[in-house]
DNA sequence: TAGTGGTCTAGACCACATA
DNA sequence: ATGTGGTCTAGACCACTAT
């Protein structure tokens, strides 16, 4: 099962690594060998493991601290496109917006979700609607898919077991763990069910986030389309 | 004017490779001189110069090409989020979209605008109106200001001699390179006024896109703000 | 064939964190 | 004091481009 012997040494010591996380076998929060160690191990030079390193920390799978050691870095989403609805406390601060799941339900996939999915057309999925809510008010409206394979724990959970977040939760219970996403901006102008959950008028603009999120091993294990009102929105970029 | 000894090498000698391209002593389009001609000329190992180069690379500086030599990139603006509006032709093509310019004045600067360019209040600044087009359809209405005392010479120009691109024009009659932007993307429900130049209906969601345009030298040189249909426009990232 | 950037090595010394 | 990552060197060899 091996790679390209044509590959640079640093590509091929990088590519074994990301395997190492993937397998768990490295795991989040945890520090990896010493460059040196890394270097006699794979028998290289401790410039070579630099540069495969230097790829992960720039890739955000790894995390460097000078003197401390080099660490597997939790996913952390911090660059979500999310984070730049203005949802602030009265404080202003940052927090976790509150969930209320308003259902969950197994069905078979309709055969959109099953081709992002890249599951079987009429495997069964489940499908979830959310809402999440600050200081009680709502942000944001969401509808999840998750492949009921994968994910069968999860639909037999009680509501009330499951927390703010989901990703902690697939983890937990579905040993599934989200290694990346991409996520997707659209507008349009909120229909009335939508409009109703947030308490907004119908027709205003709202922005749309699509996020398809993704395993270590590249498959896709959960799709959320969320909406939110555009007015809280504000998104910068640096271009160069 | 010199840089902190206590900074490592490859950085001073990245801010010294900057200024060469700030100063136009080394241009867009051209080579650089070899690895080992600047780690002889700076009195620096090899793989210091390649570090060095390395950053420049990522932030897009330079672009290298093995066995041809290391070149300074022309600003391309390939990342704009202009490029994600949806404006293809009927063949599907992307395409410069046609300019028009509906006007162009020179005003004391309002303060808002003011602030942003870093200029004195009340000083002079071109005000200037255009639109975009694709086969003849408004796709974009934008306003722009540009600092007077830099771009005096712009505001002679007749408008038939100004072409769709602007950038080129900026530097080639006012000397003003543009090397980098921020950029922030908002959403409202468009105006009459805007509606009507973008022959779509008052209260439609828009995108408007602000972008504030630097100089090598960091000094703002143009401030733009875009309106488009919000209908046409797909951002994408990817989450990590 | 000559010249460029790309890979890789082996080792020295520095700066920082932790015990 | 020890061990970690951070910087820097000097040189070898490879892969690609131009002539």
């Amino acid at each position: 099962m091996h790679a390209d012997d044509r590959l640079p040494r640093y590509q091929r010591l990088r590519d074994e690594m990301v395997a190492l996380v993937a397998a768990r076998h490295w795991r989040p929060g945890e520090a990896i060998p010493t460059e040196q160690a890394l270097a006699k191990s794979y028998d290289v030079a401790v410039g070579t493991v630099r540069k495969a390193v230097d790829l992960l920390v720039a890739e955000g799978l790894l995390e460097r601290f000078q003197g401390r050691g080099t660490f597997v870095r939790r996913a952390s989403f911090d660059s979500s496109l999310f984070r730049f609805f203005r949802f602030q406390t009265r404080q202003g601060e940052r927090r976790i917006p509150e969930s209320r799941i308003l259902r969950r339900e197994v069905v078979e996939a309709p055969s959109a979700v099953a081709a992002t999915l890249q599951i079987p057309n009429g495997a069964k999925v489940i499908q979830m609607s959310r809402l999440r809510l600050i200081d009680g008010v709502p942000m944001l409206a969401e509808e999840i898919w998750l492949p009921f394979d994968r994910f069968a724990a999860f639909a037999q959970l009680e509501l009330t077991e499951i927390g703010d977040l989901l990703y902690p939760v697939y983890e937990a219970q579905c040993n599934q763990v989200i290694a990346s996403a991409t996520e997707t901006l659209t507008v349009e102008a909120i229909g009335p069910l939508h409009a109703r959950l947030l308490r907004i008028e119908p027709g205003t603009p709202a922005v749309v986030i699509e996020r398809l999120a993704y395993g270590y091993d590249r498959q896709p294990l959960e799709w959320r389309r969320s909406r939110g009102p555009a007015s809280e929105f504000i998104y910068q970029a640096e271009i160069r």
